[in-house]
DNA sequence: CTGTTAGCGCTTTCAT
DNA sequence: ATGAAAGCGCTAACAG
């Protein structure tokens, strides 16, 4: 029925470890013996075996990445760098989706390493004690993409979430904003949601600025929250004349829940954000926001774990890539009064 | 180093035969043996190689899923409903991006089933000869998700593309448009981008309004040629007052060139278009489009791939699932004139 | 440069 | 209900 190596070799008249050096471009194979067995492939329409290949060699050349929402755009891009490097290194990417669950996050990772794949991303979300249990069973390499483990025992690439939110308030205070609201996502995640509240806390702070709760709302970093927030930011006697959102979908949510109410951006309120994704130019105004280098983020990510894989010496296993504010028609001086 | 199964058997104080039996819960087993596995699987911290299972029942309980493109939001919702269907039928699955190039999408397919998965989903994009050909020889099921050959060989799921362009264009005309330009796809695929071209020219045609060379722009799906391509429309001495895009995103760039000339959606034109991804209702005015039930989608391919992998009977292999118009605010009748 | 021969870790008859 | 043993298709020494 199906074709195996030791059919090839039968017809190519030389023996399995032959054919098995060709189909592994291994050098040490005449040419003309090397074309006879590739003749022999053709004719025969042979289709290398990955799973006994992975079994008798203890490699697959694969790395599977854990994407927390397929959805998220965020994902998308950062998937791209973790592509591009890994075509590169020859290794095959398998992509799989958790769908924000914390309890399928971790049996994705114990899926994709009884697949006995070579390395792992595992990309976003919060980690926990939980995630870092499964990972302590890994045999193989795991980095963090796009967030990291407030232990600081795993590798990892991301940005300085609060550093990032920090930059984003501080640009709203030095256009003179002093009533900012912040449209928070998980408070829970300390890595990014905590970190980027963190960030909005600390520029206020700075400022001299005081912290008001009721200009405090938790989204879920979804257009919907952004639009909620942002309604009830616009029913209060005292309305904030800028809003700084922990992500771009909900900032987004924020400017039509504003334009929605017979307001304009920025004129009336400002609205800033960060992450950057393609949705950020697709807004009018456009949207003003602390861009992510989600490209690197997976590039780097990828690159860390092909030396980890491949046992070279790396001198740093948590990076930190800069972020970058990107000023577009969001935001706008605060207005007299 | 790695336990494995033998290691779990002499722990157990039982054969392999008997932990493969309790692994793979078969009923065979007496509880009390099944215990005694349990334990000293958890003892070791055994985890099953899927490889090697594989590799020995000649299953891998997974299928594969190729998406041409992970930014395409399209792709995100159907893959949603490939996966719930999926884990009900306990199949893992795994996305691999093709990065829209034929060539690519032809490697993954290859890596896939040298993967030896169980079954392949071949989501979106055009079917060429050569895709043909690499699909011809797999010994598994494979079916388009998203996409149609039109040769009519290959078990697909789909909507009727002409059919719902028709739909968008009439609806336009009904509101007393005369002058509609369409943005396309690409004319290339004769699934897709010809199909919903088709189906303007159709409608344009039962109304007999005629069909006019320069209202037609190609665009590649994306944001900005939809921008470009109405940016054109705009400086036509005799404007169309209607705009149809093959889809949403293409559709968005329409309404914001609009909006950046200074015109306004949908008093002075219209836009419609086809797909209703999350973004439709993310943007002002919300976008009237005809809605493609993508979960549905996903969901009736997977589950129409289980029934093929099971040699089950299935009477239709090409399944056309109904479109839908979701009338929002992006169109009005005509303006007078 | 090429062939022989052990496995890789597991499932699956076939016995018992 | 359990065990023994033969592979699954391929790679990787080792010999020559």
């Amino acid at each position: 029925m199906t074709v195996t190596i030791y059919d090839v070799a039968r017809e190519a008249g030389v023996s399995m470890a032959t054919v098995s050096r060709v189909v592994n471009n291994n050098p040490n194979v005449k040419p003309q013996t090397r074309k006879k067995v590739l003749e022999a492939i053709e004719r025969l329409g042979y289709r290398p075996n990955a799973v006994a290949r992975g079994l008798a060699s203890k490699k697959t050349t694969t790395v599977g990445v854990v994407i927390p929402d397929v959805s998220n755009a965020i994902f998308a891009e950062v998937a791209r760098g973790i592509e591009d490097i890994a075509n590169m290194y020859h290794y095959n990417i398998i992509l799989c989706n958790a769908d924000k669950r914390k309890e399928k996050e971790i049996r994705v990772v114990n899926t994709l390493l009884e697949k006995q794949v070579d390395g792992l991303l595992f990309m976003g979300g919060s980690i926990t004690e939980d995630h870092l249990e499964a990972f302590r069973t890994s045999t193989v390499p795991i980095v963090l993409c796009s967030t990291a483990d407030e232990t600081g025992t795993m590798p990892s690439v991301d940005i300085d979430h609060e550093q990032a939110a920090f930059d984003a308030v501080s640009r709203l205070i030095s256009e003179g904003h002093r009533k900012i609201a912040m449209i928070t996502g998980s408070l829970q995640d300390p890595t990014t949601g905590y970190a980027r509240f963190q960030g909005y806390r600390k520029a206020l702070e700075k400022a001299g600025l005081p912290f008001r709760e009721d200009y405090v709302r938790a989204g879920n970093y979804r257009y919907e929250s952004g639009m909620e927030a942002t309604r009830y930011f616009l029913q209060l006697k005292e309305r904030p004349t800028a809003i700084f959102a922990a992500n771009d979908e909900m900032a987004i949510g924020a400017i039509h829940a504003i334009q929605d109410a017979g307001l304009r951006v920025p004129e009336d309120i400002s609205v800033i954000a960060i992450d950057n994704i393609r949705l950020a130019e697709m807004v009018r105004p456009e949207l003003t926001t602390v861009a992510q280098p989600m490209y690197d983020i997976g590039a780097v990510a990828m690159r860390l774990l092909t030396k980890l894989m491949r046992k070279e010496h790396v001198d740093e296993t948590r990076v930190i890539l800069p972020h970058e504010l990107k000023v577009r028609r969001s935001t706008a001086p605060a207005p007299a009064g």
